[in-house]
DNA sequence: CCGCGTCGCGTACAACGTACCCAAGGCGTA
DNA sequence: TACGCCTTGGGTACGTTGTACGCGACGCGG
């Protein structure tokens, strides 16, 4: 667009080059003052995506949203699957701790599971996506290399450290799933805001009032303090980590 | 198509009702054979997911799977979406244990994890799905509430029960997860079958003689006997275990 | 001054989900 | 027996998607 069809307009004899009139002159292109690159898209996107989730990212939306031509994103990206290879490995950046590593396994482990699960929380649409491929991206690397040599570093041997480290952040992944999956729907039934309890409400009554659910009723009606995810995360780390002390039968100190 | 095509042309008068030659009645029409149906249409679609992964179902090929007209099957499913919601629920029938509780809720733990382990990775796509929306089906809520009572009744209060189990089948979910993020681009890499290894392999030599991994180098040239996915998930299972009982002051005895 | 490689993008197409509407059959009622 | 209604099936059509293709414009080395 822009200057495109400007100079169309003026080309009919080639345009006296030269510096010259502001006019004569087609403005500076627009890949000179923000050019696209693979870097700006991948950001792009994930802005995107945060935003109005995954599902929302079409090549046409993205495209406007940077002012380029929807085939333009296609020289630096080969397709859509690829650009979803990017934004995970921009995420996974996100998550590699910063340097400083306590000298107890435990500790560290704890930080990283941390870590991980509020860079995923942040990043709704991240944890669909990571599961559908494996993590090789570059700075998927860095971090499996950093969070290894953390727990390394604290007195483990590395095929240890790395049993450890899977099934920690296994359990990592499956909690942001779980409280992704309990708090998505409520968010996209969108602005009308408590939409989504008033349709589940009455729905959850009547299943429980078949009797066919006699613990799960139980359970509900029971007021049980509406267990905070921090806590049920906590809860799950703590066991995991005690757990793993007593199996791996080293103290979680050095 | 068929009978109403076919019926058209001789319907000039309209055909003579009662039995006669078998080609001047119409053929049985498709429905009296083979009702569409929401059951039959949910079966199909697993069929097809299982066998191809779920992006290859579109509602035209599904339709075509079945013999149907593309939009026969929007009477039965409101969309796409909600037939990813009969999809799932269906999975999770799969899911509820067969009656027989043992007396020791960590047995009882320990069997409803394996379980739902095994079935998710029957179907791949399922965890996918799974993740972005609450388990509140008829046959999710089966689920819950058998696995609940199964742990119940094994000595253990109800909302020590929840905790417990929400922690373990997050770690169900994410050891899966892991797994088929691992093994998928295998699968669909496809007839070409170790294309994928061959691709990849060069790659992590390369990204591990850069020296930036130093941990994850090690951890690779050694030769770690390639840890078996089904030791990589007892060993969480039982370290787990191990520090609920820990944590929960509860011995793994009834 | 002239190619040549790189970048941007307009056009075009196939495949998708699905809104809309009509046809055909089964069934209750007159 | 005849008629009207309701349910099921499905053809057509529209808007949106990912992306193959090819052309025009720019920057750079001869």
């Amino acid at each position: 667009m822009y200057a495109s069809t400007l100079s169309q307009e003026v080309l009919v004899p080639p345009p006296p080059r030269q510096a010259g009139l502001v006019w004569t002159r087609p403005a500076p292109t627009r890949r000179d003052r923000t050019a696209l690159s693979r870097d700006r898209i991948v950001r792009a996107a994930i802005a995107l995506a945060d935003a109005h989730g995954f599902a929302a990212i079409s090549m046409r939306r993205l495209a406007a949203e940077l002012d380029a031509g929807t085939m333009s994103l296609y020289r630096h990206v080969q397709d859509k699957d690829e650009l979803a290879d990017l934004m995970v490995d921009e995420v996974y950046a996100a998550m590699v701790p910063p340097e400083a590593a306590s000298s107890r396994w435990a500790e560290n482990v704890r930080a990283i599971a941390r870590r991980t699960r509020l860079v995923m929380l942040e990043h709704p649409w991240f944890t669909t996506l990571a599961i559908t491929r494996p993590p090789i991206g570059p700075n998927a690397l860095a971090y499996l290399d950093s969070s290894l040599s953390a727990v390394r570093g604290a007195g483990l041997e590395l095929p240890e450290a790395s049993r450890l480290l899977g099934t920690v952040t296994s359990f990592v992944i499956g909690v942001v799933a779980a409280e992704l999956a309990d708090s998505e729907p409520r968010d996209q039934a969108g602005a009308g805001g408590p939409a989504w309890q008033e349709t589940v409400a009455p729905y959850m009554r009547d299943m429980m009032a078949t009797g066919r659910f006699p613990s799960l009723a139980q359970l509900i009606t029971q007021d049980h303090d509406d267990e905070d995810p921090d806590d049920q995360f906590e809860f799950g780390l703590d066991c995991l980590i005690a757990g793993i002390a007593a199996r791996t039968g080293r103290d979680t100190r050095p």
